[in-house]
Order: structure tokens, then C-alpha cells, then sequence
DNA sequence: AAACACCGTTCACCACAGCGAAACAGTCGC
DNA sequence: GCGACTGTTTCGCTGTGGTGAACGGTGTTT
């Protein structure tokens, strides 16, 4: 993934929206301005002028992280599921659950919150959110994306990955 | 958490340990080598001669990360365990117990409050809890949490013992 | 020391509810 | 008409909570 460089503290509106947006970004701190705090780990800063490889190296950690770590997939304004440098095409349904599960992205999301955004006019029958949730799975898992179930309690969008479920 | 300073590469082997203990540390980087390649968030380097400040900014990173990234578990309004990066979903009963036993982590809780908790209108069967707790043990094991006995005093929330059997 | 009650662990079992998944059917747009 | 989208039914698995019972360790009583 892209790392946006970002002049600090110039530009720090700039970093407000990168921060948001959670894509991965190296601070380049002019002279003598004193280092930044750092939000996460897809943030880290490096004090001009500064070693051609210094950089590159920063850049590579975080690029590298941003594909490991902990990323979070958006819906765009045209229903794609982007994820990753990867899109899938979402139906007004499923895009209506996929967003309301990415905006609460690694936390539970009730079925009746789900059902409310989906068919704000009533739910057409119990198991139909079932059904699009099935959808929607097999649609995301391409990305490495998967929705797990939190049983009686709604679902949970997170990144594939084989952990915190064994017996 | 204090961050251990690293001279690199000359200290490679005390990295190898560190990094298999989980400490946070930075590398301090001597003249021109080139920068290392880092394993995890609790990792950083600087290329020394540095600025103190910068050194100061980088460590106290470092020590952040390494307070929020091993915290108590905490058991989150939709009745999820999470501990380190990792969960497992718990019923209702086992959240309510977890709850408490996270409340108190690390301290005994006793069986008239955990019976309590789980069942405020009084404990259905004399081994309700033994069960209860037997399953929310099952459950956690994976996250590398443990209940301990205290006989006739209770129960007691911990961080596994390491065992032999680790990752 | 043996017998005993107490406390906690673990297992097997059951009834019930939530959810998964397939299969089918109706609708809409190109 | 074809394919995509959506809604519905049905079947069955699995998690959940409660129960009884067997097992074992511990401290007390006789």
C-alpha cells in the first residue's frame, strides 16, 4: 500500500484527513519543530534533512504494515467494497450492511441495527438478513474480509485471519 | 514500560531476546549501517548522531504503545473478551462472570459475588458456577487467560502461566 | 489412621433458540 | 429472455443454560 508523505507541521490538516482515512503516512518534520505524537502504528515521522535510505526504509515498514496490520476497508459512494488495493461490487442491500458494519469495523453491530439500515421500512422476514449477511460474506471473502457471528448478539466485520477461535 | 536501548547491529543477539520477550526497544543505529528491518510496533530505530529530543520523542512512542497494547482484558458491551489483539465471544452467563473477574483482575472474587452477578435473583443449581466458570475457562484459554482457584475463597483472573506450550 | 463431610472439577445429557445454508420463487433492468 | 437482485421456506447444525452424577482433593472428626 501507498505511503502518503505529509510535510509536519505544515500540513497538518492533511494528516487529520489521513488519519481518518487510515491510510499509512511518514511525518517529515522541518528543521528544528519538535517530533510529532504519533497515532498509530501506521504513523511515524523522520527529522530533514534525512538519509535517502533512512527514508525508504520508513516507508517500507509502514507500507508493510498497513498490509499486515489492521486495515479497514471502505465502501465508496458507488457501492464497492475496497479493501486492500482489491474492490468488489456490493448490491444496495449488501452495501447498506457493508456499511454499517465497516463503520463500526472490529466491534459488534446488533441484527436489528443491520436490519434497520438495510430496510428502514420494516424487515421482510427474520431470516432474510441471514440470507444477505451469507451474501455479503462470500462476496467480501476475496478481500480477506469476513464477517463473524456473535451469536445472539449481531455480527463482526474484521480481517480474515485464523486466531481467536479454537477447541 | 521502560524501552530498552539497543546499539545495532552490534547487539543482534540481545534483539533476538527482547524481541522474544515482547520488551519495547530502540535501536540505536552507529554511523552508516543501513536500517534494520523491524519485527513489531514495540520496535524502532534511530540513526544516531540523533537530536535528544528525538530520542526522547521515539521512546516515549514506544512505551505508549507497549501500555495499550497489553492491557487488562476488558469484556466490551456486546459481550466479547478481548485481550492482546484477540477475542472470543462469550454468553451471557460467562460475560457476566467475566465482568466481574475482569473488574478485579488479578484479585480473588468470591462465589456469593460471582453467584450474584450471574444470577441476581439466586444461583438455579449448588455447581451453576463450577459449570460456568469451567466453560469460560475453555473459552479463554485461547487468548492466554486463566481462572485460578482459591479454595473456599474463590476465583481468581490472571494471565496464563507460561506452560511449554506458547506462541 | 480411617471415616466423613465439604468443596470444587469434569463429564454426559437434554430442551431450546439462534443461525447457516440451500433451494426455490418473484421482480427488475438491460 | 437473461442475469442480477431480492424475498421466502425449509432443514439441520450448533451454542446455550440447566441438571445429575462421578471423581478427587482437603480438612475435620472419631
Amino acid at each position: 500500500m501507498d505511503v502518503v508523505l505529509v510535510r509536519w507541521p505544515e500540513e497538518d490538516a492533511r494528516l487529520r484527513q489521513l488519519r481518518a482515512s487510515g491510510a499509512p503516512r511518514l511525518l517529515l518534520l522541518n528543521g528544528e519543530s519538535a517530533p510529532p505524537e504519533l497515532s498509530d502504528c501506521l504513523e511515524d515521522w523522520i527529522r530533514l534533512p534525512a538519509d535517502d535510505r533512512d527514508v525508504r526504509a520508513r516507508v517500507a515498514i509502514l507500507s508493510s504494515r498497513a498490509e499486515t496490520d489492521h486495515p479497514a476497508p471502505r465502501v465508496d459512494d458507488a457501492g464497492l467494497l475496497r479493501h486492500r488495493g482489491r474492490w468488489v461490487a456490493l448490491s444496495p442491500v449488501e452495501a447498506a450492511l457493508a456499511v454499517t458494519l465497516v463503520d463500526r469495523f472490529g466491534a459488534v453491530v446488533g441484527r436489528d441495527t443491520l436490519a434497520r439500515r438495510a430496510w428502514p421500512d420494516g424487515v421482510p422476514t427474520r431470516n432474510a438478513l441471514d440470507v444477505h449477511v451469507l451474501r455479503l460474506r462470500r462476496r467480501m471473502a476475496p478481500l480477506g474480509l469476513e464477517i463473524r457471528t456473535v451469536r445472539s448478539r449481531g455480527y463482526l466485520m474484521q480481517a480474515s485471519q485464523p486466531t481467536a477461535d479454537a477447541q
